[in-house]
DNA sequence: CATCGCCATGTAACCGTTGACATGCCCCGG
DNA sequence: CCGGGGCATGTCAACGGTTACATGGCGATG
């Protein structure tokens, strides 16, 4: 009867078929000397007739052991960039012996809470979260109940765990201060919600190589709240058709690079172009660009989330995986 | 003591807390009318103060129930389809109260029965397979015990499980006929691994629509195995400069789109191109292809679990995902 | 021959939760 | 005044697995 939802075979059944006791399964199982050679050869092959194996969970649990599995609760796994840090994290806990439990809030931060909560209630052995709201009450010592947090992506002042961050913003800095040396005085900079973390860290790694190299801030060069490539396009044409336009443009997140990558590509002005992150496509075509390298950051939280899981008493620590300005062309255009 | 590994709060802590048994507990937290107002304040006190919540794995596990959780195995989860199927199924299983537990075989086909059977030992409600692999006996009934299993994005004929599949054949098919009808004779077709289901359904609908005009196959213009975009980019150069080169181009996925599109951007020849799958760059730049929902795929594969689980028994569904020809006007440049 | 000790195996408790069943109290009616 | 009914609450077994401890049989030794 194929198909048919039998029960699934339990140590129980094996200890039957085998005429022993459950406990001399178990022996048998994990290699114990204190079993016969006979009773252990008729206790295997009821294991292979049967196809037993023990389910883990049972056995956490008889421990009061946590289970072995990690959560990830992010904004949603579409973006390159998310879709990498769960992939890198999955292949670090994956060699650990722990599973990964994904949970998307569907870019809503107000699911954050409910879907930590659900992680915490089910024992993961460590939680990751790549947060976008601000609200992080739901992380503190009550609420999770000694489930060791990792935050991805942005520090937590007022939180005791591990991070791991990106250095976006010396990037950035770097990048700017390139575009300066090539003679750009004018360089605008694109950015998504003005009021997440990562734009004030992008912003600043701008602002930063323009006060250091004495260039004058102009306010209407930086434009925030991008959220569409089709917006950032927009915006891009927008500045350009300024009196004084800009020379080079810095798009501060992929959406934004992508849009300014096709009005480069299809449009009719010049300009120089650095874009952060980067695809197979921007990537083939040339284009210079900040890079963040998920995989690592993903590789990282898990790391952090292995360690502290053996070491739990020890003090937070906060790694940084480096971003780096790869120079490849779009940024070689003269003002 | 913050940061403390203290012992999860359990049902017990609470009852003695309150000064009741466990059964009181249980049933004050499910609103049983058979308790007294005044034990049932006490021990909600008790709940708030000690920050309790019951342990859903433990409660599963009395009633022999599998765990509220699926799982999902894939080569990996980098490449804009794979990410967007488990992001799909994520969001439906969501809804239906499951969480969602994500193994990677790294592109490494052989890897697929170890992560199945972790995720089948865990006792999971459901296993859904995107696999790279052709063994799959790993996923017959004496494996799985019962657990239902749902195929991604191809069928098994050996296998009765639930299947959900993509038309990109028909597809294919209908973007051949469209170049065919601008009057293209000499069509490349671009494919990954040739031995692969995906590159034979595929390649299957650009041959159907050959066949259907009269045009006779040219087998020097099908370029298979090619695995990343630079050896696309490089078939395409190599196959324009032939003494009667293609006058268009059909990209047989993503890998390979992004290397003709770059070929088309950058180099020098003219030529009518259409895709596979897309990007935001491909579609902002008006790039013509097959387009699949992988987000669709997602929530197809995981409404089929959902329903096999409340339907154990029922025959086994294939549901198909429409791929659509997207036309944007690459394809339009005359032959 | 009695005793000791070793070894293979069985028994039972436990992890956290639930629910069938048991208990004991109070109140009512006979 | 006593028995029965109802109700609030407690007890206990069970889910699947592990292990400390108990048991019993055997050979060796004094």
């Amino acid at each position: 009867m194929p198909g048919r939802a039998e029960q699934r075979v339990t140590l129980r059944d094996v200890a039957k078929a085998a005429g022993v006791s459950t406990a001399t399964v178990t022996r048998t199982l994990q290699n114990s000397p204190r079993v016969e050679p006979e009773t252990r050869r008729r206790v295997m092959e009821q294991v292979q007739l049967l196809g037993y194996s023990p389910n883990p969970i049972a056995r956490d649990l008889r421990y009061g052991r946590r289970e072995a599995a990690v959560g990830l609760v992010t904004a949603g796994f579409t973006n390159l960039f998310q879709a990498g840090v769960a992939s890198g994290a999955e292949r670090e806990l994956r060699h650990a012996g722990l599973q990964l439990i994904i949970g998307s809030t569907d870019d809503t931060p107000a699911r954050e809470p409910e879907l930590a909560r659900a992680m915490i209630d089910r024992r993961v052995s460590a939680l990751l979260m790549m947060p976008d709201g601000d609200h992080r009450d739901f992380l503190s010592p009550e609420h999770t109940h000694g489930t060791p947090v990792v935050l991805v992506g942005r520090p937590a002042a007022d939180l005791a765990a591990d991070v791991v961050m990106t250095d976006d913003d010396h990037a950035v800095q770097q990048a700017t201060q390139h575009l300066i040396g090539l003679g750009h005085h004018r360089i605008a900079a694109l950015t998504g919600r003005l009021d997440s973390f990562r734009a004030t860290q992008r912003l600043g790694g701008y602002r930063s190589a323009l006060a250091e190299s004495g260039v004058r801030e102009e306010p209407p060069l930086v434009v925030g709240d991008l959220t569409t490539p089709q917006q950032a396009r927009e915006a891009v044409v927008r500045l350009l058709d300024l009196p004084s336009p800009p020379t080079a443009v810095l798009a501060l997140n992929l959406g934004i690079s992508t849009g300014v990558l096709i009005e480069r590509l299809a449009g009719q002005h010049a300009f120089a172009f650095i874009g952060l992150d980067e695809t197979d496509v921007s990537k083939g075509l040339g284009v210079s660009a900040v890079v963040r390298d998920p995989q690592e950051v993903g590789r990282q939280a898990a790391r952090l989330a292995i360690d502290r899981i053996a070491t739990p008493d020890r003090p937070p620590r906060t790694v940084t995986v480096p971003s780096a300005f790869v120079r490849r062309g779009t940024g070689e255009v003269g003002p």
